[in-house]
DNA sequence: ATTGTTGCAAAGTTTTTGCATTCTG
DNA sequence: CAGAATGCAAAAACTTTGCAACAAT
């Protein structure tokens, strides 16, 4: 059950040295589960550990997680990148509140209904959804429901 | 038919100065219609038009026909992000090319078949799709079509 | 011992901002 | 003429990189 373990063994396993700091890392990514977490929050949950290490090395092995496919990246806005490990078989896309700034996680994948589209083979696709989660709309009455079309 | 024209009127009406400045990127903008254009792009186009602008005036420009809603911001990657005009009745999403950058239209738009989220009400989305459009396909081997999952 | 990895500091990119100057209506 | 918009230069935010020192196998 110890995602982290894991891990470690399979990126020894490709010839990946096993040091504190990626220990460190992936020990982070795995206590947060689902929750999505930048570079920055990753670093300071680390030194929280009393462990140490530096942001070029949380940046080059979130790099190189992704490339092994162990952790996923997720681009909401234009500040920085998100991260999560990439547990197979839960394929999900995230719901974010414009309000609260809470995300929640769908299952439902679009990609699977897209038809042919004139031969062009997908291989990655980004789906996120932003609006107002239930809360929000119970508690702000400027938040019209009737009012919100789901343009754009 | 002219939009450039249209929207001009549109931004005067609303209170807006009709710079020289404004005239360029709205010009441009029309001129390329559906394709994504950075914002660096844009001021080299006005630059290479003979007129000329600068860098803050682009990009404050666009930040202001966003909330007017007269164009679109597309965040691709962690680089530039696109822009494009935004026209009524036309939304759509992206198809990317991973090999040659080519990027296509699809009219599929996936928050239509979403169903209840607990509740949470959408009011923006992102949809994008990477993969290998049919040219690259058809050219490059080295893409298997069987290989290709649709995951993630 | 070898080679990958880290730390540091510096640079790269895109985007934003303050302020004096200029221009539109 | 007043207020809005521009230009310039500087800063902000996130991420990447070169290189010498260090550590895992």
């Amino acid at each position: 059950m110890n995602r982290s373990l894991e891990i470690l063994q399979e990126l020894k396993k490709k010839g990946y040295k096993v040091t504190r700091q990626r220990e460190a890392i992936i020990s982070v990514l795995g206590e947060v589960e689902h929750q999505l977490l930048t570079a920055q929050e990753i670093f300071e949950k680390i030194l929280g550990m009393g462990s140490a290490t530096n942001f070029s090395t949380v940046y080059r092995n979130l790099e190189m997680l992704l490339q092994e496919e162990i952790i996923r990246k997720v681009e909401l806005n234009r500040d920085a990148a998100y991260y999560e490990l990439n547990y197979s078989g839960d394929h999900h896309h995230h719901l974010i509140c414009k309000k609260c700034g809470s995300i929640q996680t769908t299952s439902f994948c679009p990609l699977e209904r897209l038809g042919d589209e004139d031969g062009f083979i997908p291989v990655e696709h980004k789906f996120e959804i932003y609006g107002y989660c239930k809360e929000c709309v119970k508690t702000d009455s400027t938040i019209d429901r009737e009012l919100i079309s789901k343009s754009d």
